[in-house]
DNA sequence: GTGGTCTAGACCACG
DNA sequence: GTGGTCTAGACCACT
């Protein structure tokens, strides 16, 4: 497909307009966006997430702010030359196959996602810590 | 040490109270808090925090209510009888094991930890999808 | 007076919020808001200028981010660390009596204020280009 | 040269079709834009400051309304009789020197053109109402 | 039809 | 009472 599906969970405490663009982000840092392509109409994008155009423009200009996305009056909205290098395949393929096997096994002890995501994160910081 | 130490992280969009509440939560999945054992006391929490003392108090109302936790006012806090078993010690090794590992190949492509979790959350809900 | 009225012209063409963020960055620059000094609150402002609340906190959201205030959600809004010195006494006090001699010769000559203001950008995007 | 350059900032945040009349009247009171002096075709003028010729189109006919513009069908566009006298070469003079001289001290005090203009135009603002 | 600005007003997180 | 998020909807600038 053209343009990967973006999905966001309105009920996951974060506030949508960070997930939409986290999800963003990743899905350039992917390479399933590159640079020129163009993003959905901030409009359509709303409809298809069932959010407010508002919301949707923020995120957009945020992104631009981060020189990530090239907003074009009148014309529309694309993937800016500032995006930057997607990451390597294989990196990525690694990272997917690690996250499939810790994802099996969280489900085996009995967590959710988001307990999982919080556990990563708090690791992360832990061992960030610790290096120092 | 008697209370394990729990960190917030003030500036990660997600409310301080939901990532409080869910630390507690996964330090009596992990073992790391007993049945029995005595929490801070709702002020001390929040000085070390740094947050306010109502949004501890309440943290730790949500889960008396879960049945995680018991108040006896005028001595203190503690882990309830209905917190249930924690994990099994080998299962918890083998996640951490897990969560450094892909923390490793994360930062070795340049994600941070929000956008590692994020991923993560996303990919659960992705694997459960294709499952069904 | 501790707060420096801050003034909107809302038929200029140029956005409020623009003009908004300008004049906080200017009151800053001429240091008479200084580091520490707490802003009006979001509500206050926006009814002291008569727009909308929601425009006074996407300037104070955009000032944030260039660390220019500091939000503290249930406290109020302040100058930050990384606001930096404001300008010498000195070189405001000769741009002041510059501008209020180019102003009383544009007078004179019949231009208004957007024409003058309209007259330096562009005159001074031609200087810079001529020193290249 | 036959048509004075015209520059638009197409990031300034003021529309174009502001920024483009303004720059005309300005070229037509400095005098660099006689009366009866043609104009640039609108399609060449749109391709040379890269915007939409519906825009400039639209300016003309502004200007036209207002007496500075005589748009002569299968002909091209003229600066109209009731331009008006240009502004005396003495008074241009002064105001280009008062100009360069509040850039260059602006400049030294590390604001941006945007910064100038947006503090001239308070300065103004303010004068006019303490000579009230 | 695209993005941009602004409003009015609701509800939430936090102190 | 403070800032934060989100909605619904109006009107504008531009292609």
């Amino acid at each position: 497909m053209n343009a990967p599906a973006i999905q966001i969970d309105k009920s996951a405490g974060l506030p949508v307009y960070l997930q939409l663009a986290e999800r963003i982000r990743l899905l350039v840092r992917e390479g399933e966006l590159k640079i020129g392509d163009p993003m959905p109409t901030v409009r359509g994008l709303a409809v298809e997430l069932g959010i407010n155009a508002n919301t949707v423009a923020r995120v957009y200009r945020e992104l631009q702010a981060e020189g990530l996305l090239r907003l074009e009056r009148g014309v529309g909205t694309f993937v800016a030359e500032g995006a930057g290098a997607p990451m390597k395949r294989a990196d990525l393929r690694a990272i997917e196959r690690a996250a499939d096997r810790i994802i099996d096994l969280a489900q085996g002890a009995g967590m959710n996602a988001f307990e999982l995501s919080q556990f990563i994160e708090t690791r992360w910081k832990e061992v960030r810590r610790v290096k120092r």
